[in-house]
DNA sequence: CTAAATTTGTGCTTTAAAACATGCTTGTCA
DNA sequence: TGACAAGCATGTTTTAAAGCACAAATTTAG
């Protein structure tokens, strides 16, 4: 447990939330005892603050990583400036092992949107128990199964929808994977417009447009970056048709 | 090897051609003699004529699929009439596994574009190998990884380049994935003009339309359905730069 | 072997979304 | 605190690509 020290040079507001590894890590269960002292001894802790990158598209991955806590996005850099959001995470949820596995570099960039912290697992020790635990190969053969499907779900989405399709589709998703506040409404995540933007695939300002659109017809309602689901069948139907 | 005699019931000229699994499964190697002697008592053969759907989106999964020979497309329906071509898939490549894997249904529609033969393995079958076989496990995931990547990359060139660059970049793919013929310039596979246009996403007036462009500017030549590349740096900035 | 259907090719029109311009907030940090 | 940057909002212009219509060529089927 030595990184467990770690932990505890961090300011204790933050400590006192961070759940340690075996609580985060969804694949712990299939772990034998060994294996998870062998982890325990070997993860890292980094911090990271709002906006820094996490990881760049191109580099050599170094590490398999957990999101402990915050919020990360993962993006690719697409023609010119316009860079596209890929996939959104929240805690428990690990990334960066794509890569590793497929003695790749990173395909794509991930940046912290909000204070996160990262458990990071040497690419060697991931690689090794992949190898020798067959059930914990097996859940990433899975989750790597779902994601193929969801990824080419996306390239038909926002190649063949209409803006309102792909923006509601969007807010859909953002619903789905971060949950709405008590009042059952609002979405739990606050982003930029420009964000936004980039899961959609479409320029701010439309973004922007769309939005007062959805507002305007009582679809949603808007408080800055606060977002209200109002009409769900209305958003649902939007996004099928187009 | 009881299906052995399925394949003699075949017209002979295919006979003649077709390759036994253990030739044509690149996963072959990983399996131990005992899971090779149970896959090879347990596929069977089916024959697809050209154009014929050998399974549908949303359909629930019973077999692991491995093409013996001819060529399928792997297609998803989007928004309308329109369908999206996902992958192209030649001899030896194997498909259909990702919905068994996931417990899902099939995310995309199979097709043959030629006269195909598939062997087929039993969805439990493949699922019980890959619980005990590690390695076989792990190649899997290691196709899925690549695939992901692939997948993310396509959707950022599908949405972000414009009308030349994807088809350039179509082309290319194509002359990647089946090659060239002996002259060094003709693409080893005649698609019709639609469904080239379904796999650059455009209509099949902008594929006629481009093609024409790129004729023009003796960057291809064409022949009917045969493309020979005649600028090959062209082609790959036209496909870079959008 | 012809008739019908599909595929290919081209021109013209329409349209969705990008690009651009500009003003208004809000936050931030010297 | 005041100026500078970021982010939000909206109107106008431009453009890439879809949509449509139709003719010619090629396949397919009866």
């Amino acid at each position: 447990m030595s990184n467990i020290s770690l932990i505890h040079t961090m300011p204790k507001k933050t400590a006192i939330e961070l759940k340690p590894l075996e609580k985060i890590l969804s694949l712990w269960d299939v772990l034998t005892p060994d294996e998870r002292q062998f982890v325990n001894n070997n993860y890292t802790v980094h911090h990271f603050k709002k906006n820094e990158v996490i990881h760049h598209e191109g580099d050599v991955p170094t590490h398999m990583m957990i999101l402990a806590s915050g919020r990360v996005k993962v993006t690719k850099a697409g023609v010119g400036s316009r860079s596209q959001i890929i996939r959104m995470l929240k805690e428990g949820e690990h990334f960066s092992y794509r890569s590793i596995i497929a003695s790749d570099v990173y395909s794509t960039n991930v940046t912290a949107f909000e204070d996160s912290v990262v458990y990071m697992i040497k690419a060697d020790i991931f690689l090794s128990i992949l190898r020798h635990n067959n059930a914990f190969c097996y859940r990433f053969l899975e989750e790597l199964s779902t994601d193929l499907a969801a990824s080419d779900t996306r390239t038909v989405n926002l190649t063949q929808k209409h803006i309102r399709g792909r923006l509601a589709e969007a807010l859909l998703l953002l619903v789905k994977n971060y949950g709405l506040e008590e009042d059952g409404a609002t979405i739990c995540i606050y982003l930029s417009r420009e964000d936004l933007a980039n899961i959609s695939n479409m320029t701010t300002s439309n973004a922007i447009r769309t939005l007062a659109s959805f507002s305007d017809e009582h679809i949603i309602a808007m408080d800055g970056r606060k977002l209200k689901i109002i009409d769900h069948e209305k958003l649902l139907k939007i996004s099928k048709t187009g």
